[in-house]
DNA sequence: CTGGATCCACTCTGATACTG
DNA sequence: CAGTATCAGAGTGGATCCAG
């Protein structure tokens, strides 16, 4: 028998509260820039410094969704240049927690995934 | 400033090691098929009885990846008609608890994602 | 500086039909 | 029973160009 009888929560409505945090975390870039805004303002050119390889037009979708979602705060300074700050909402910054523990086990378990990737590589040509 | 300096974890390495967990589990099924399988040796079949929505097809992509990276065993017996099995291995079952951390923010959360959605809605037309 | 608009390549998923 | 093969549709991400 399992320690986790959690998992109810996963599998609870069908998949669909696991599913939905998936669709809004599960892309290329939102962990990425939600872990990069952790603690600070920041405007938009900074933070594509930051992630590097993510392009403006990534980088602009992914601060809107998660402005939608309330996970970021987008403030426009009426000045020439525009000057634009991103900032974590509460909420937001709560789901660096839960994310810090899935990247501790991707580290974790990194290696043995690697290894077993080959091994099934090798037996499967 | 941040409590959790740790969003090293997430940003370390240029994101490498979070994007790969989230290539491995950011799909529609694959933790599903995890929450499904914890605790319980199943067949094929009752594991698709028990994911509601999933065809054969992706039900077949998912375990056969998730056997690759390690995290599940498929057991083939060698008899008519066939029966196969799968079960979580050690390391399958080390990712449910992070999994559960995520799942338990998506149900906490959700509600005021939400209501943030609706009220972005109305305002961006 | 910020980011909208367009085009394209690729992937993911689902439906359907067939098989040892 | 437990898949494989094929096809089509939708979505995602990247490159590039343009604008307030």
């Amino acid at each position: 028998m399992s320690k986790y009888r959690s998992t109810c929560l996963i599998r609870g409505d069908g998949g669909r509260a696991i599913r939905g945090i998936l669709d809004r975390i599960g892309d290329k870039w939102t962990l990425l820039v939600v872990a990069t805004l952790d603690g600070e303002r920041m405007r938009f050119t900074e933070l594509q410094q930051r992630i590097p390889g993510i392009s403006q037009r990534m980088l602009t979708r992914t601060v809107r969704h998660l402005e939608r979602d309330g996970l970021l705060t987008r403030t426009v300074h009426p000045e020439v240049p525009p000057r634009v700050e991103y900032e974590l909402t509460a909420t937001g910054r709560t789901l660096i927690e839960p994310a810090v523990k899935l990247a501790e086990w991707a580290v974790d378990h990194n290696p043995d995934i690697e290894r077993s990737q080959a091994s099934y590589d090798v037996k499967h040509p």
